[in-house]
This record gives C-alpha cells, structure tokens and sequence, in this order.
DNA sequence: ATCTCTGCAAATAATTTGCATTACG
DNA sequence: CGTAATGCAAATTATTTGCAGAGAT
C-alpha cells in the first residue's frame, strides 16, 4: 500500500476527505523525503509546483497531517520542522546537527530502552516517545576546524 | 562568587555593560529558576515587578545573556524556553515532558557518552552538545489515564 | 566623553481565523 | 445533498529594528 492510500484511509478514518490540494502538498512531501522543512517552506515549495494552493490550507494540511501521524515533527532547529513520517515507525532515528554548515543527518538506535524502563521505575513517568539530538561537528566541518 | 557577580563579569568580558534592566532580568530569571520561560513569559514577568523595562530590551538581554552563556535556551515545546544555566554545567539533565499536564520535569544521567564515542567512530561527528527529551504521562497523569 | 543600552513605536515575520464558495464522498 | 475543505484577506501573535535620548564605565 503506498503513501497516498494510507493517506486516503488515515483521513477517512476520521472523517476527513483527501481532496486535491492534499494530494498535492502529500505529493510535495515525498518529492523531499527526508528533508526538514518547516511549514513556511513547505507552502513555498508547493506553490511553485501548484500555485493556486493557499498558503492557510498548506499550514491547515500539515496540522491535519501531524495529527493524523502522516507526517512526523521536530524542534530540532530554531523552527518547528515536518517530515514525511517513516512508514515503518518501528526502527526509531536520531539527529546529529553539525553546527557549523548546519546539516542535520540521521542515525539510527534503540539504545534508550534500558533508560525508559528506569524512568518508569525511579520517577512514574510512562514514555511513549523520545527525541535526541546530537550537536557538534560533522566530519567535513571537523576537518576544516582541525578538531 | 554569585550569580550577578558572575554575569557582570561575563558581560565585562565582552565589553558589555550590567545595566540596571539587566540586573532586573536577571533577578527575575532567579526567583523562576528551574522554570522553562519563554522570551515572551520573561518579558511579562518582568514587567509585572519592574514595569518601565521595556518588552524589546528583554528579549534582547535573554540574546545577549544566551551568547554569554548565562541562560541556556530550549526548544522542548513549541517555542525556544529559557532558563537560568546550571553554574555547575558539569552534570547534564534531561527533560520528561507530560503529554497530558504538560509538566516538564528534570533528570540527570550521563549514559550516553558510550553512544557519543559510537557516532565519532561510525560518522567522524563530533558531539559537543546534546538534548534528550522523553515525552510521556507524568506519575498523576499516568494515573488518571490509568496507564 | 564615549559608546552601549534603552524605550517607544513602527516594521516584519509567522501563523491563525472568518467567511463566502467549492467540491468530496 | 450535507458538511468538510478551500482561498483570500484581514487579524493575531511573536519578534526585530530604527532612532533619539539616557546611562554605565
């Protein structure tokens, strides 16, 4: 099943439509996979491709889209960022962001297990989700800094 | 040596100057320490005891007490949160955010530095910095939800 | 005395909302 | 057909900036 059944079927499941303009601002969203866009840049990109799309319905899109777990957000930036969710959510990711030239990447591990089970023990807190991210230098930047 | 003694010397460092809006701020951020506080939060709070400090001095004191590393900032929520920096930065916390109260609560714990040493060797990233935040239901809220 | 800092108000940026119209199911 | 969704423009919210005067060192 593809993304945009899926779509189709998280919507109907709520009762929400998939309309034209949400094809398109999904369509949008699987021409950058993997990039972190805020929803400025989302509305941007998409009325390039489509322009008589309006920008309150792109911003009105993602929300639907977040809720509805279609699309994935961050604060790892300055600015809240969307992405196309992984659609086997299983194998969780993590973000290093280099600091310097500002290129987030991604990496994968589920080392944080042992810690979620200690934090349901030591203080009651029942985790459903995680987000780390690592700061620092990537290896291009590093070379250039001589770290 | 305490807190504004330390902040006037940082600000001296840079040819800065500890004005009498800036010693106000900073009392502020005091007495709400371990509170996250947006730009906008500090302003008000700020206002509320010393009401001829104008909103644009205090959200250009938090930048300027951000870079001098005497407030350290957050994007946990939605919006960029500030609170006074820990003096002994050596012990790094980490936030659980409630998803129902949306308490955010602190927890130390130094276990990912095996994961760090990881990335340099797999990536050559070299982590400076890194933020953890586990989202879940807080003991109380866990309760009521009957989790 | 010098040069940073301040308050104010206006400017900008980002997002939300009201409403008449369109179009999905 | 009924109701959710859209586009537009106006409204709101959050933050930044220009500038003339005040104040710290």
């Amino acid at each position: 099943m593809n993304v945009l059944e899926i779509c189709r079927q998280k919507l109907q499941e709520g009762g929400l439509r998939l309309t034209r303009q949400r094809e398109q601002i999904l369509a949008v969203m699987c021409e950058h996979q993997g990039e972190h866009l805020t929803r400025e840049g989302i509305s941007n990109l998409v009325q390039q491709e489509y322009p008589s799309v309006g920008k309150a319905t792109v911003y009105r899109t993602i929300t639907v889209f977040e809720k509805l777990g279609i699309v994935s957000r961050n604060n790892l930036d300055e600015r809240v960022r969307y992405e196309l969710a992984d659609p086997a959510q299983a194998h969780e990711h993590h973000h290093m962001i280099c600091l310097a030239c500002g290129k987030i990447a991604e990496m994968r591990g589920d080392f944080l297990e042992t810690q979620e089970q200690i934090l349901l023990r030591d203080y009651g807190f029942h985790v459903v989700n995680h987000q780390l991210k690592f700061y620092g230098y990537c290896r291009d930047c590093a070379k250039e800094q001589e770290l």
